[in-house]
DNA sequence: TTTGTATATTATAATATATTAATTTAAAGT
DNA sequence: ACTTTAAATTAATATATTATAATATACAAA
């Protein structure tokens, strides 16, 4: 019951982290990029979140070491740091990015 | 850039609800036992929340189509009713209550 | 019809989270 | 040194979520 307990806690915090638009927009974009900066994932969310925003938030994850980053100059980077966050993330692709229009039957001609 | 939104938030009316741990716990009830009394629910969560409040999220969950129930004379079943949060909740378990302390390495003799 | 048990609903108080704007730090270029 | 650009921090406010308690409904048994 212990190891239970320990095992939601973990979970819940990823969870309330990804349940969020603009915190998962951006997780989906390092996904893909791999690495981004700060003021380039402001711009990917075209006007949904503000520099100060999206700094927070990836203030947050950080620390939770959801992501990670590197400074290059006065740019700094930032990437995706967990593993358990990519799975999360590749299963919610799956499910709600990728089956359009095929239904599991009929693999076609 | 209209689909990215609509998937977006999907995922996140899904995540929103996984992102508390009794709702968590009582999804995981369920994808075990299947199918489970309320009363049943309430006592596996032991004083972690009560009857109103489990009621009050198995109602909301229910809403959303996430669980679905039958009744059965005075006592009503639920069980879970979306494939995405079925998945979604194997792959946390996966991550978080299967691998403890097999690394990856050393398959073992 | 009264009583007991199972579940649902509602209102409210408490807490947590998100948004916005203003300020600050840090690095680079002039 | 001064200015510009990138990112972080802070503080104030707004909004959303959660917990609690009280009440209501629905069914079954006596």
């Amino acid at each position: 019951m212990e190891q239970r307990q320990q095992a939601l806690g973990s979970a819940i915090g990823l969870l309330k982290q990804l349940s969020h638009p603009v915190r998962l927009s951006i997780l989906c974009n390092l996904m893909h990029k791999g690495e981004m900066s700060v003021s380039e994932l402001v711009a990917a969310e075209e006007g949904a979140a503000g520099q100060s925003q999206v700094s927070q938030y990836l203030g947050k994850m950080r620390a939770i070491g959801l992501v990670a980053c590197r400074r290059s100059g006065q740019t700094i980077f930032y990437r995706i740091a967990s593993h358990e966050a990519q799975r999360v993330i590749e299963t919610l692709y799956d499910l709600y990015c990728q089956d359009k229009a095929k239904d599991g039957c009929n693999p076609g001609p």
